[in-house]
RNA sequence: GGUCCCAUCGUCUAGUGGUUAGGACGCCGGCCUCUCACGCCGGUAACAUGGGUUCGAAUCCCAUUGGGAUCACCA
């Protein structure tokens, strides 16, 4: 059996959005899964809307999936030539021919068709009149007028089209130019494609296509048109309904294989299974469990994932994709003894990496500023010596290692006969300047000595002149 | 409007003729606990409707309804 061979062929007219990650994701998965090859090409011949901005910023998304491709990129635009041949030969076999009808005159056409119910199409006043080219004619395709044409789709089964339903479409533009339905058979024709893994919005697209191949002579490939990816008031996803970019959600702090996880999952299933890695999403993806109904985008799924992908991995491997997001605070891996520390006691408390780089602030920040809420509750005179007693038996401990912290911690507790939970709320606002940190001797590991040490000072201060006051 | 597709908890889904219709997210409660989380336990909630077929339908067929896609010399 011949290697599979997939294709993500997006048109660079902006951003790569949700519902196009998806479906390069799908062709990337299924290449890999099997062994296969995928190819990347950009459908760029439509000169006015597509920019080099736009070429960049797939690229860069598809970088930040990771998601990587064998063969291409290829650019239409750049293989115009190879288009026009095949149309040469389309036309010698008789499959196609010119027409010199006017667009008004086919805009006609389809009002009248319209107007009495029927699907709008062209006439076929061209064809049998045997034109040759000429300037100002387009090349039509001359598709069968009777029988269906049925496409196989390994999603939705079997789809029976009626050919008299279908017209004959241009293949050619009067300028010269090849349109979309010719260039992508041409193309996936020609770079061996065998498996279209698509969007269900070119089903019908899809009859057109397959006459094309069949005039070519050229062999179908598999079919499978996934649902599409829908907002949450069931319409197309699209702007208004948030972050539409893929790379907004690396901005946000999400990770890419609990991206990949999320989108993947939303149309396709593996049982009971939620959380993938990227292995076992490649190791497990199949056409076969691609779901036929379209499905909703739902953040606070995503967020669920995210926060079980930052669990899930290694605190050193959340440092590269933490830093940019720390860098834009302001906040620099240097200004802390130990970020994988940091990471650590913050992993289990963040749905993302932004959540987690506005928890982290603390860590890094010079001086803490003090909640005035839990100030008021938590600083009172009473505090002050605890806090004295803890000052100085943390100044006494050599390292600031887990045991030797609880040990200095159970002094005070034993001194003062408080219970742990009245020293670590007053040490933990001492430290962070919040009642929500992690666990205080984590808390104190992460920091370091000295930071540690100059904020129970700082607190130790406070609480003086709290006492002062009092009085 | 024509053509095509789709239809299980609010959402993502499992299910392929016989299940107390399962899981996940969310939400609610409890446990754990130095705070917040994590984690654990429990709860809430669905087969769009109507006809068939069958001893028996979420599962098969038809219709209805509702959603969506698409009808270019755009891709």
């Amino acid at each position: 059996m011949d290697p599979i061979v997939t294709r993500f062929p997006p048109s660079p007219t902006g951003y790569l959005h949700v519902g196009g990650a998806r479906t390069a994701l799908f062709n990337w998965l299924y290449a890999r899964h099997t062994g296969g090859r995928f190819v990347l090409r950009i459908e760029d011949t439509d000169t006015v809307r597509s920019t080099q901005a736009s070429v960049d910023a797939i690229f860069e998304a598809l970088r930040w999936l990771e998601i990587d491709w064998d063969d291409g990129p290829y650019f239409q635009s750049q293989r115009i030539e190879i288009y026009l041949d095949y149309a040469r030969r389309l036309y010698e076999a008789g499959h196609a021919y010119y027409c010199t009808c006017s667009p008004e005159a086919v805009e006609e056409m389809r009002r009248r068709a319209t107007a009495a119910g029927a699907n709008p199409r062209y006439d076929g006043t061209c064809r049998e009149r045997g034109l040759g080219p000429q300037p100002g004619a387009v090349l039509r395709f001359r598709a069968p007028a009777t029988g269906t044409t049925v496409l196989d789709d390994v999603v939705k089964g079997s789809i029976v089209f009626q050919n008299s339903e279908l017209d004959d479409f241009v293949l050619v533009r009067s300028d010269g130019m090849p349109t979309y339905n010719f260039v992508v058979v041409v193309d996936d024709i020609t770079m061996g494609i065998n498996s279209v893994i698509r969007g269900d919005d070119h089903v019908m697209n899809t009859p057109k296509q397959i006459q094309i191949y069949r005039a070519l002579g050229a062999r179908l490939p598999v079919f499978a048109h996934v649902p599409m990816v829908l907002g949450p008031d069931r319409t197309r996803l699209s702007k208004r309904h948030g972050a539409m970019s893929v790379t907004a959600y690396r901005d946000m702090g999400y990770l890419p294989d609990a991206f990949i996880n999320y989108l993947v999952r939303l149309g396709w299933s593996c049982g009971d299974q939620e959380f993938f890695t990227r292995r076992e999403l490649i190791e497990k993806f199949t056409l076969e469990n691609i779901g036929r109904s379209a499905g909703v985008f739902d953040l606070a799924k995503l967020q669920a994932l995210n926060a079980d992908h930052i669990q899930a991995n290694g605190p050193e491997a959340l440092v590269p994709h933490l830093e940019p997001i720390l860098a834009r605070s302001g906040l620099a891996a240097g200004d802390v003894p130990s970020l994988a520390r940091v990471i650590r006691s913050l992993q289990p408390r963040s749905k993302t990496l932004e959540e987690m780089a506005e928890q982290a602030r603390f860590y890094f920040e010079e001086e803490v500023s003090y909640d005035p809420a839990a100030a008021k509750k938590l600083f009172k005179p009473a505090t002050l010596d605890p806090m004295q007693r803890l000052a100085a038996a943390l100044e006494k401990i050599p390292e600031f290692s887990e045991a030797a912290l609880e040990a200095a911690f159970t002094a005070v507790m034993d001194a003062t006969g408080l219970k742990l939970g009245k020293i670590a709320q007053p040490v933990r606002l001492a430290l962070t300047g919040r009642t929500a940190s992690p666990g205080i001797f984590e808390t104190i590991e992460a920091l370091g000595r000295e930071k540690t040490l100059a904020r129970l000072h700082q607190a130790v201060k406070y609480l003086q002149a709290v006492a002062e006051a009092e009085t």
